[in-house]
RNA sequence: GGCGCUAUCGUCUAGGGGUUAGGACGUCAGAUUCUCAAUCUGAAAACCCGGGUUCGAUUCCCGGUAGCGCUACCA
């Protein structure tokens, strides 16, 4: 196979959508595997609804996913007089003609059509007007779409990556517009245009373009060249089956990444919706997924999107993820949420990344870090009411808790074996069971019902810092009871 | 409405004329224990319906149904 060309052409009407980063994945995987190249394209020739802010955050978000590419951006709005040419090509031949017909007017007739329930297709009023007619028009200053000539019988078929031969009747195609009165081109002009001048080998897209391809496949044997391969992919919906929207909560690329979702983790996911690799293996380096991916290999059908498996992918990839390069995401969701402190580069560093690896055991997102890991980045954490309920039943606790900070505060040294000896003994001194006073001990240190195992916690805290953290609880079940009572 | 596409556990899927229909997430139970994860063991859970072809269809064909897509001077 010679040279593969490939490009993502997202349209910059919203965020980097999930469905349009698994295209752009699919594309890519293609590119890097046959060594050819991934090309990027902004189809911004719809003036209203395109925002540049939202080109840069497409960007942005495929850059961060890893999703690199060897050309472009290359911007339609940029390039209409390739548009214009390739129209005036078609008209030229005769597969395209003016139309005069007023949007208004035709509103009326598919109106018209739609309520005596009859099929409507542009009905060829200006069809077949002669060059006269057309110049008489024209010299009145009436404004004319350009549209194609649709041959009124016969078939067009195509071979499909994914869906395999999909052939359509001629006529029931309508003769679509090429280029709009104010001289735009359409999608489908400026797809054919661009594809044809940008040597687009394979065309990967959403299936909700597959019922497009027979028009664009004509205007490729209308203008006389060779048509690329073409590859559907199956839509992506939410849990009700419908195509997965905003209704159904966080679609896009940048909401995962908020949610502390990996770039890796997310991409891995994507590709499994609609692809098995051969392997079966579901957990897949880059390298990997390139090495096996095949757009043959692709399925045909819808895919719901499980954010639950994403979850538990993001929760493999956070846990075996080298602390080298967990540490500075950390540090960046720190950041975000206000939690960053200076120290942990520097006097600190060492307890951070103990805190790290301790919370990254059990981490299922980024999140989990600042959120019920916040009390190891900081001394203001609250004791969670949930926990105390649970946890802080025995009346005698502050006392207790008083009396393991005195006993801890002189232990030496300070490490796993004699933080747990002294609990347990501390315990049994009181008669009570170790857990009572190891669950206890948690909230009073983690705010948290739920943490890592307490005596690795105490140690990565540090000898000060517990025994402090357990008479401030204390002293908050002093003052609770007392008010209580 | 017309046209197109699709149909295996709740979800993502493997498979394919004869299989105990396989895996993953999730769910449930057990082991472990210091809470929760992790880990280990086990369990429940699927071939949309009807015809046809065939010795035999979940698999092939036809029809139905359902879902999705397209049906714009949006992309």
């Amino acid at each position: 196979m010679s040279q593969l060309r490939l490009r993502f052409a997202p349209s910059p009407t919203g965020y980097l959508h999930v469905g349009g980063a698994r295209t752009a994945l699919y594309n890519w995987l293609t590119a890097r595997r046959h060594a050819g190249t991934f090309i990027l394209r902004i189809e911004d020739t719809d003036a209203d609804r395109s925002q540049p802010e939202l080109t840069t955050a497409i960007l942005e978000s495929l850059q961060w996913l890893g999703l690199d590419w060897d050309e472009g951006p290359y911007y339609q709005s940029q390039r209409l007089e390739l548009y214009r040419a390739r129209a005036q090509e078609l008209e030229r031949s005769g597969h395209a003609y003016p139309c005069f017909c007023s949007p208004e007017e035709l509103r009326v007739k598919r109106e018209r059509a739609e309520v005596e329930h009859r099929a409507w297709k542009y009905d060829g009023t200006c069809r077949n007007l002669s060059p006269a007619e057309q110049s008489r028009r024209r010299a009145e200053g009436r404004p004319a779409a350009l549209r194609f000539r649709v041959p009124d019988s016969g078939r067009t078929a195509f071979e499909d990556l994914v869906f395999g031969s999909i052939e359509l009747a001629n006529s029931e195609i309508e003769d679509f517009v090429l280029l709009r009165s104010d001289g735009q081109p359409t999608y489908h002009l400026s797809v054919v245009a661009d594809d044809l001048d940008l040597r687009v080998s394979h065309v990967v897209r959403g299936a909700d373009h597959l019922s497009n391809t027979p028009k664009q496949i004509l205007m490729y044997r209308a203008l006389g060249a060779p048509e690329p391969i073409f590859a559907h992919l199956p839509l992506i919906l939410g849990p009700d089956k419908q195509r997965l929207s905003k209704r159904h909560g966080a679609t896009s690329v940048g909401a995962y990444r908020e949610q502390g979702i990996l770039p890796e983790a997310l991409t891995n996911f994507l590709a499994l919706l609609g692809w098995t690799p051969p392997s079966g293996k579901e957990i897949l380096s880059r390298e990997e997924m390139v090495a096996q991916f095949d757009l043959k290999a692709v399925s045909r059908s819808n895919a719901v999107f499980d954010p639950e498996k994403l979850t538990w992918m993001n929760s493999e990839y956070l846990r075996h993820l080298p602390l080298e390069k967990l540490l500075p995401r950390v540090e960046a969701q720190l950041h975000a949420e206000g939690l960053w402190n200076p120290a942990f580069s520097q006097a600190e560093r060492e307890r951070f990344e103990d805190s790290v690896r301790l919370l990254q055991t059990r981490a299922r997102t980024l999140k989990d870090f600042s959120h019920s890991g916040r009390a190891f980045f900081t001394e203001d954490f609250s004791f969670d009411p949930e926990a105390r309920a649970k946890f802080w039943k025995e009346p005698h606790l502050a006392d207790w808790l008083s009396e393991l900070a005195r006993r801890l505060r002189s232990l030496s040294p300070f490490d796993l074996e004699g933080t747990e000896k002294c609990l347990r003994a501390l315990a049994e001194e009181k008669g009570v069971r170790a857990g009572v006073l190891i669950n206890a001990a948690r909230v009073a240190l983690t705010g948290q019902a739920v943490a890592p195992g307490l005596f690795d916690v105490m140690v990565t805290l540090g000898q000060d810092r517990v025994a402090q953290r357990l008479e401030r609880a204390a002293a908050f079940q002093r003052q609770s009871q007392s008010a209580g009572s």
